[in-house]
DNA sequence: CAGTTAGTTAACCAGATGGTGAAATGAAGC
DNA sequence: GCTTCATTTCACCATCTGGTTAACTAACTG
């Protein structure tokens, strides 16, 4: 596995059950049997998925008598917004279709016998 | 494997070859030999790599005579950015600490024996 | 045609992941 | 101390992942 924070945190995101856990600690902090309530997975594959949430620091546990509440940790997502956000000029609509004609031109170079730039 | 496109799309940014392969693609398209240079896996290890991205619609790949020129695809991305937008008042410093001040208060409760509410 | 270049597919491997049931731990309540 | 509730740990399992080497396909080149 890899161990960079990112992907650490992209992996805990990548599994839906995890990301509806963060959704509900959204709302504030709950207990592990409260937060297994939702699925219809046995209590140790919670705990298995909240290990994972704690390990990329998106959520952090107290201790009250025999409950472990659960808190959102929010901060990694922080970068992820970071990381995401650089390519925030490739989704928008007409930055695609300009793409489209660049490699309808490149095409057209083709047939034309021009080598192409991979740069 | 979960087939949800938001946990496609986080389980191929989980890795930071696929994350460097995409910040190759975002200064143009590339062939795949020109995609592996970078790295000192093989290049059936980066084929597969590719293939994750593709079935993420992270990439899109042509075909021009022996190349198969990829390029990038951001849009998931943009969903990506709607789900983490949503956490945003989670992270920002000031609600961090007004997050301790009411843990703390709840403490206090608890040594009152008061309930504690969970939701 | 034979040879080279680009890339994929196949078979395999080690280790991670996501789930299970059963047993262990920890704290509270009687 | 025994019981109960919340949660974790353990042993196990099937499947996925990320890498390898070797063999194959596809297209150009001479």
């Amino acid at each position: 596995m890899t161990t960079d924070q990112l992907s650490l945190t992209f992996s805990a995101l990548a599994d839906p059950t995890r990301r509806a856990i963060l959704a509900r600690l959204a709302g504030g902090e709950a207990s592990v049997k409260e937060l297994a309530a939702p699925f219809k997975m046995t209590l140790p594959a919670v705990s298995k998925h909240l290990k994972v949430l704690e390990r990329a620091k998106l959520i952090s546990r107290g201790r009250d008598a025999q409950w472990r509440p659960c808190r959102l940790r929010a901060e990694p997502l922080r970068e992820v917004d970071d990381w995401v956000e650089r390519y925030g000029q490739f989704w928008d609509e007409s930055f695609g279709r300009l793409d489209d004609y660049l490699v309808e031109l490149q095409s057209k170079e083709k047939d034309h016998d021009e080598p192409k730039d991979y740069r």
